[in-house]
DNA sequence: AGTGAAACGACCGTAGA
DNA sequence: TCTACGGTCGTTTCACT
């Protein structure tokens, strides 16, 4: 997490790059070289270096519902200590999958997935008995109606 | 967006493959196979259903950071009119990365990217005269602390 | 940083248990 | 739904620009 601000060696070619592999990670070279005008093997070398400088990342995504974890939510987090120490205790919980720190209201934002409304009290409960926090808000989620993963290419 | 729920057809074997996909998502089939004791048509077949089913999706995931957008927010939205009209009118904006409707203090979550402050400013704006929409709380990112892909399959 | 060529390995369709 | 196998295509390495 965290990563390097500003590295603006991602010129339009390595965009349109990313482009093709956010429409399909599994695209192959040779007709992603196609799509961009380059060679199989220049690609190559372009997506292993915006992977090594983790610009990009080629993942899995999966649909929890259909994993059968049927209730997630938001948490908004407010925090009477350093706010990073309380992150580290948040970040820790597996069922955490997404946290970043915020100004406004809350201090923190965390995400949390679980199977059903009694894991989901018991996950809240642990929460309001994490060390530094002052109080939780939930904001139950009840239709996911966007998660795109390729604006910046535009 | 919105799936099927509860599609429990997803065995120990899939989400072991998920597992893999998640670590690397171009690991090649026959190298899944191995790892997961089925042989490579068997690995494939089954990568085809679960992206087929929507279960799963291999995508390249990119840092703002890195791509130039220094500001991220999540807006907390209220609504006094049908809250999935509002939604698609939301969804529309391409700066809009994650939207989900929730129950709670605010009827709608959306994360939106921008490049910087006068970008994020316009944007906030641009929600306020949103048809719908009673009102915007702003929680800018500082740090992202975590985002996992790899839950559902421990 | 890019190309091109040859050896290798992965992927895909089909057939069969 | 799995394995087995052969043809095709993608990937890798290397020498070169």
């Amino acid at each position: 997490m965290e990563s390097a601000a500003g590295n603006h060696s991602v010129d339009d070619i390595s965009k349109a790059i990313i482009e093709q592999l956010q429409e399909d990670g599994r695209r192959s070279y040779a007709a992603i070289g196609k799509a961009v005008g380059l060679s199989e093997a220049a690609v190559r070398q372009r997506v292993q270096k915006l992977t090594d400088s983790g610009v990009m990342q080629i993942v899995a995504v999966t649909d929890p519902l259909q994993l059968g974890f049927a209730r997630q939510a938001m948490l908004g987090i407010k925090v009477h200590e350093d706010v990073l120490a309380v992150a580290s205790r948040i970040t820790a919980i597996d069922q955490v999958d997404y946290c970043v720190v915020t100004a406004g209201s809350f201090d923190l934002l965390a995400e949390v997935v679980c199977e059903n409304d009694q894991d989901l009290l018991l996950l809240v409960n642990r929460f309001r008995s994490i060390p530094g926090v002052s109080s939780t808000e939930t904001f139950m989620y009840l239709s996911l109606r966007k998660q795109a993963y390729n604006w910046g290419t535009r």
